[in-house]
DNA sequence: AATCTATTTTGACATTTTTTTAACATTAGT
DNA sequence: ACTAATGTTAAAAAAATGTCAAAATAGATT
């Protein structure tokens, strides 16, 4: 077993990360070259300690009496959640979410660029949404192995998610983005990141009601 | 000191509870009358082991040789998560996303009442999406005085977002459902609950780059 | 320009706290 | 009486925090 250097990062980690990425790609916007894990504890409101924790996950990215130098860090985080290269996307569902999504330029900045919408309904097809065609969903699987397609954002009913998603998987689909509220059970290598709207609303509504200090 | 009473429920239990809800809910529709933590933890992919210490925080809900009613259980939970009574809403931000929560019918289904779409955008003033009403931003002060209003949902870019938050604090909100890419700093105690989809797709993409084994 | 000193700050590790899993005694159902 | 399954306690694992030696900087001094 040659995987000795393999080890795993968990996951409350990598949760992190993209805040991290955040706030550096902000001070890299106001130029500023250099930022102590201290300084960035006190903007982030967490410990210094974690931050280093965290960055030492993946190697030394600082200097001692230094402190991190922020477009070299903010390029490593970038690499290590691979917004450094590109990544093909397709979303199923041309309701609200799927358009909204197609319209948010951020995802394209970051490198995830959208190549399809796809809905069965007849009348949308041949039209396009912020530049994104729209396509009938019986198209889905050639259009993915032509596209080079990596990532699904599934945008509709529970149904009709979980019947897109194994059709996806079948044409080679590792990596799900999922917004409909229900588990997908699909294969362990692929995987499947939820957005839940209604859990997120249920805990606020949870701190509502023990908001009592 | 009285509140010998209150122990905090950790963050990751809450977390955890609107999923157990959600299959219940599922159970509940299908008129299952009892289940075992053994039998809900084979479902969901968790531990029985968990199940039980998640709901014993709450208190004893099940019955030893015999498991949980799975409607009782089912009022408990939603108790808990404060789903059980209405919550006035207001979305601010007429975005696809605004427009999306405006349409997703299953809040409104969980007590979610949304009352009002803001946007500054004067054209969308005196319409309506889904039967919601859309306002100036400028009447969100008196709006949510006059209407009762707990959550605001802000659907908005990050600088309006910081901006609607402090107005909205200032007019008594304690909760905020934040889609905006931008951590709010508020009073502690006004909670946020974040929506970072470019955060949520990040961690799909470092998944992605990772997926070796 | 070179050297010394005080200060800063990391990376590593030790400790504490939290979370998860396992074990089991007890209770209810069959 | 036997089995099933909870609630609870204990153990194990994971995560967060605190500590500190070593390294590098920045400033002072020569």
């Amino acid at each position: 077993m040659e995987d000795k250097e393999e080890k795993k990062i968990s996951a409350v980690v990598i949760r992190r990360l993209p805040r991290y990425y955040r706030y550096l790609g902000e001070l890299v916007e106001n130029d500023v070259q250099r930022i102590s894990s201290k300084e960035l504890s006190e903007k982030m409101k967490v410990t210094a300690s974690q931050i280093r924790q965290d960055l030492n996950n993946f190697g030394g990215f600082g200097q001692q009496g230094y402190g991190y130098n922020v477009k070299y860090l903010y390029d490593k985080i970038g690499k290590i959640l691979g917004v450094n290269e590109p990544h093909n996307m397709i979303v199923v569902g041309a309701g609200n979410i799927g358009r909204a999504i197609c319209n948010y330029s951020d995802f394209s900045k970051r490198g995830f660029v959208i190549k399809g919408l796809f809905d069965n309904n007849k009348e949308l097809e041949g039209k396009e949404i912020a530049g994104v065609g729209i396509y009938s969903t019986d198209k889905i699987k050639d259009f993915i192995a032509e596209n080079h397609i990596e990532i699904v954002a599934l945008t509709l009913p529970k149904a009709a998610a979980k019947e897109v998603a194994s059709v996806v998987v079948e044409a080679g689909i590792k990596a799900i983005w999922n917004f409909a509220p229900v588990d997908l059970n699909l294969p362990p290598d692929v995987i499947v990141e939820n957005v839940h709207l209604s859990e997120s609303l249920m805990r606020l509504s949870y701190a509502i009601a023990n908001n009592k200090e």
